[in-house]
Formats: C-alpha cells, structure tokens, sequence
DNA sequence: CCCACATACATGCATATGCATCTATCTTGC
DNA sequence: GCAAGATAGATGCATATGCATGTATGTGGG
C-alpha cells in the first residue's frame, strides 16, 4: 500500500518540524550551560512520581527511552548526584532511583530555560486552538 | 514568558508522536535487512536534483543534517557506491556528490517498504484532511 | 524441588554524533 | 596584489547510541 502525497508531508512535516524546534531548544540550553535536554524527561518523571522514585524500565516505559540508553543515562544523573540508586528488595532484580535534592534543584533550573524556550518556538506560533488540535492529532499516531 | 499547558503538551506530543511513529519504521527497515533511514532522505534529494547531484552544502540545507554529520554520512554511502564525490571545477573548496545507478536503485528499494511503513504508520491513522491539518499545523513550527 | 523460561538491568564492542579546529580556497577592501 | 576575513569541507577526540549478550533473580509446570 502506498501512501498518499497527504500523508508523506504529515510525515516529513513532523520529523522536520522537530528537528527545527529541537536544534532552537538546544541551542537555548546551550547558552545558558545546561545538561543535554533528554535529562529533563527524567528528572521530571522522577519529580510527578510517588516518592520522586521510580524503577528504571518504568521511567522507560514512560520516556520510550531504550533499555541500554536508558541505564547508562541514570549512570550520569548519579555521578553528577542527581539521581541515587536504592536496592528494591521485594525483587532482588531491581532497583529504585530516588532523584535527590540536587537533582530537583536541577530540573527547576532547566525549566527556567527550557519553559521560555517552549513558548518561544511552540507557543509564540500556535494559538492555543491550533496547539490542542496538534496535540489531538499527534495523539493518533 | 512560561508556555500554557496546551504549548507544552504540543511540545511532548511532538516528540513523542515523532519517537513512536519513528521507532515502528525503523523496525520495518531492519525486518527488511535496509541501510539506515537516514541514508534515504540524502539519495532522495539527489535523485531530485538537476543531474543527479549537488553539493553537500546543498544538501545539508534541506536536510537540517549538520555539516560534519553530512561530510561523514557522504563517506558512508560512498563506501557503498551509492554516491560519487566528483570535482566542482568553479570552486576549488566545492564538490558535487552525485548518486550512481546502484543508489537510485537503494532508494528505490528502499521505497519499497519505507512507502508503505510511512502508510501504515502515519497515512492509516489520520484521514486525508487530518494530514494536511497537520502539515499546515507542523509547518508554523 | 527443579528445570525451562521470563524479567530486570548491565556491559563489551562497533558505530554514530557533537564539538572544536584544521586545511584549502575564495572574496573584499585597500 | 595582498592581508583579513569568509566559506566549503574534513577530521581528532570525547561522548552517546545500537546491538548483542551477560548476569542475576524471579516464576510456573511437572
């Protein structure tokens, strides 16, 4: 089955639209000498969760961050003491990792760069209609 | 300036939407033994291209590839013979990158599934005005 | 109880990426 | 015609990623 012309630009259309975006934000968070973006997704999960902890696979399962990536990515939050790893000892498998204090204030100083950076390059060119219904579509896929 | 909560949600919708749909093509690639997805969009430019060629600055401008990332990727496909570097006699410092016979023939394999991978991940779960809404709405980023 | 299989996470190795910088060639102003 | 700066592209080095596989622990069937 081929795709029609429609669906081939949605698709180009989404890869470029977030490669634009991304190269912006990054830049952002490059002047302002903070940590590579993708530790946000973490900090932050670990901020929503009960306890700021979380087992890796679901931090995984909620970033679709890939197993590997994913372990050597706590690996760095722990050795800039961001994240400390606890022993989970109803499964002797598994771990908890416990955002700390510095990882907390982290995540608070990132938003700092990384909320502006958002509306500057998302928000400053949606209205608010246009961005639900982005968001509704994307949703589909 | 913080973003609204729609902004933000566009934002991680984008990503994420991009991360999954990108993920299910790229399985669909290896199940077909197929080089790396992003050697397509470089062989596609170029079959468009006048002649077959352009140069690699070209190239990079409608690709958002970065410039070192272009110049190695350029190896790559010319260690496969999928491309020929050939001199660029007006400008000492230039080079066309012109695509061979055997890199028409990759891309168009490669269309093959990359076709209908983008169908059934992008084009099966959005109706034809749904697309172009979110085209229209991917290109004010 | 034990064997086969599943699950959680780590890791060795090859490859890809980012950053800074290098070389070579143009262009401009004087 | 030349020095100062811009532009095209390559590359050394550190870090990140993907893939395959390893280790340890858990579960379920017989």
């Amino acid at each position: 089955m081929r795709p029609g012309p429609e669906t081939t630009e949605a698709w180009i259309g989404l890869m470029r639209a977030r490669e634009r975006v991304l190269a912006r934000i990054e830049t952002d968070f490059k002047a302002a000498s903070l940590p590579p973006l993708g530790w946000y997704d973490v900090l932050w999960e670990l901020v929503q969760a009960e306890g700021g902890r979380l087992r890796p696979f679901e931090i995984g399962a909620r970033t679709l961050l890939a197993q590997y990536n994913l372990s050597r990515l706590i690996d760095r939050l722990a050795k800039e003491g961001l994240v400390r790893r606890e022993s989970f000892d109803a499964d002797g498998r598994g771990q908890w990792v416990v955002i700390t204090e510095a990882g907390r204030a982290m995540r608070a100083r990132m938003w700092l760069t990384y909320g502006p950076s958002i509306e500057a390059h998302v928000g400053a060119r949606l209205s608010e209609a246009e961005a639900r219904q982005l968001t509704a579509l994307l949703a589909k896929l």
